[in-house]
DNA sequence: CCATCTTTGACTAATATTGACTTTTATTAT
DNA sequence: ATAATAAAAGTCAATATTAGTCAAAGATGG
């Protein structure tokens, strides 16, 4: 969303192809090269940004005529998108994690832009701060699902 | 009676900005450059003078091509309530009394009826449960004291 | 003198960048 | 066909680059 490092900047170049096309299939290397990172940066940018909690898929093949290919999510119907965070989810979530996973639920319409914001609120790091990041990773976890089930009942 | 000290300049050359510009973004260690302290006293600054009660709210990143920034929000009225309820919170609450809580807000129309809702699955005995009585209530409260602050403005 | 506010710095945490090494797949040579 | 080589992408840990926390020391005002 930021400008001001190189991954928010090759994050920010693929959604703007993924705005128009429902997937982007890149060459690793090619893209290190354009914007002059080592290749592995590449991966760390996926992994951090592309997350099935943000709602993409991605695919890849080594060798020659290799690819990376991320694709967005296809959304069936609520019930499903539904399914795909709280399995994504898991038993813990980081905060980054959990802030995907309302940026999808607000892109999706499944949350009102207030309903977000509280979320967000209540899932926050300091809200859950208590010194210990595995319980607070559970408790958040705890939390998302509780609200994603509950979301179920009204779509 | 503003700056006889550099916490106080300080405070005065982000509000300054804060006039102008809806929000301001900073790199924490310019700042700290720039009036010669370290870098902790920003978050002193930050801390004792831009708070959500005098109207401030303050994101960060860190890691490369971090930043703090912070924004000028508009404070809505029913402060007093708000006050209030997080004063009767305190430290810890139960699911009873976070029930009364929320509908405390529902009844003063500071949140609509999902919001609620999504506030009281966030917040449930189920949701929260952790095997510990004292640490569910300490976590109750500080969840619903961070959405009573939320709602001190308007996004 | 005491209480509160400010300043400082050592330590911690989160995020980004880099590169060495590995794995997979395709192509080429025999 | 098979083996060797090349051409991709993946993994992981080290390093770099930020911001956060906390408590001690210093300053200030009543």
């Amino acid at each position: 969303m930021q400008g001001k490092n190189l991954s928010d900047i090759i994050e920010a170049y693929l959604k703007k192809i993924l705005a128009d096309d429902e997937k982007v299939e890149i060459s690793r290397s090619d893209i290190a090269n354009l914007f002059d990172v080592v290749p592995s940066q590449i991966n760390y940018v996926i992994k951090t940004r592309f997350t099935i909690q943000n709602g993409y898929t991605v695919e890849s093949k080594r060798g020659g005529g290799g690819y990376i290919r991320i694709e967005k999510v296809k959304l069936l119907d609520n019930l499903e998108i539904l399914d795909t965070l709280i399995n994504a989810i898991g038993d813990e979530i980081s905060q980054r994690e959990g802030k995907a996973v309302i940026g999808t639920l607000l892109a999706n319409e499944l949350v009102t832009v207030n309903e977000a914001d509280l979320l967000s609120a209540a899932t926050n790091k300091q809200t859950l701060s208590i010194g210990n990041k595995g319980l607070e990773n559970e408790i958040r976890a705890k939390i998302m699902v509780s609200i994603l089930n509950h979301l179920r009942y009204k779509s």
